[in-house]
DNA sequence: TCAACATACGGAACGTCGTTCCGTTTAGCA
DNA sequence: TGCTAAACGGAACGACGTTCCGTATGTTGA
């Protein structure tokens, strides 16, 4: 997992890069949900009180940041995945369960969503991040599911994600639009019996 | 319809004028489909021989230029609409074609579906042009396909257009992901008998 | 406790881009 | 042919991402 990578444990580290990557982790995090997360570099290195230099010495890349900065709830996503196979009634359940929480998860995040499907090369790292942790939890459910005849297999596990992605992207800025009733629809199209 | 503004008829333009903006018309075709809708300003004035102030002074958001690039090919999408349904046996298969034309227009524009659910001001003008002249003719495919029993009401028409335009977004970088793949389970999801 | 060295720092500097400004040119017309 | 309004082009400005480099500081071994 390279992204484990981004902000080595290895060697020792200075007390003051310690704090400064911690202030840097607060104040991303405070900036992304204002500002969202596309928000210049120069705010977070200002409300974390460091200068830019140290923004890039620890985090070459903004998405390294972001990683970062989410790390812990991509975690329990990925964690939420088996957990919900085995406590919910049928995988079809659990998936749907599942999706739902990945939809809380990026609607609530600021311009996320489009960071994630965004081609700029700043991102590629974000998006590397949620293929390898997710896409694979996402495959068991799908399987489970298909393997319980819920659903079809027109779409796999990365095209999956990519779509729920995908509809969640611009949910905050329009109330004509709810990905949640776009996704439940997706989900709907994916049960047999249709073409 | 404001875009017919956007480069005005009314009065008489100079001769100059009128091939400037012919040649950046030219120009910035060209500039969309090598590197895409958000290429930069000067690049299209590069390619059109103008200075980049020429650019804003015909064109005063970069929506504006997209729009009346696309021009033709959106008012030719939005009288398919009623041309599908008189000539297509049922009309949800009408709003299927319809869909898949619309589907056809995105993907092959590099980034033009990225810039519809962008929330970048200066794609604001894309945005509206493309709600005022689409969202009603789906919506007539839409009632009609209701109305005869085939879809149900889950999504209005802008929610829907929006569901095929971001699940289009990035389907030019990626050969996991299939746009036109996630549309039709999406589609499939709106036919009744579901939940 | 103190040097000395590697680590880390901060802000200036550079290149790119969107946008505006302004002195100059030119088309249209009498 | 000369006048005027329209239009032009490129310089200039500000915001931003990214890199550079001289300076400061924590760590470590004596």
């Amino acid at each position: 997992m390279p992204s484990a990578e981004t902000v080595p444990t290895r060697g020792r580290r200075r007390a003051d890069a310690e704090r400064n990557i911690a202030a840097l982790l607060d104040a991303a995090a405070a900036e992304f949900v204002t500002a969202g997360v596309e928000v210049p570099v120069r705010d977070i290195a200002t409300r974390a009180g460091v200068g830019v230099a140290t923004i890039y010495r620890h985090f070459p890349t903004r998405a390294d940041l972001v990683v970062a900065v989410y790390q812990h709830q991509i975690e329990s996503l990925a964690q939420d995945g088996p957990a919900l196979l085995g406590s919910t009634g049928s995988p079809a359940a659990a998936l749907a369960a599942w999706v739902d929480r990945f939809i809380d998860f990026l609607v609530t995040k600021h311009g996320l969503a489009a960071a994630l499907s965004s081609t700029d090369p700043a991102f590629e790292a974000l998006h590397a991040s949620f293929v390898s942790r997710l896409v694979p939890v996402c495959g068991e459910l799908l399987a489970a599911a298909r393997a319980a005849g819920e659903i079809t297999d027109a779409l796999g596990p990365y095209a999956l994600m990519r779509s729920v992605g995908n509809l969640c992207i611009g949910t905050e800025s329009d109330d004509r639009y709810d990905a949640r009733a776009a996704v439940a629809v997706l989900l709907a199209g994916l049960r047999p019996g249709g073409a």
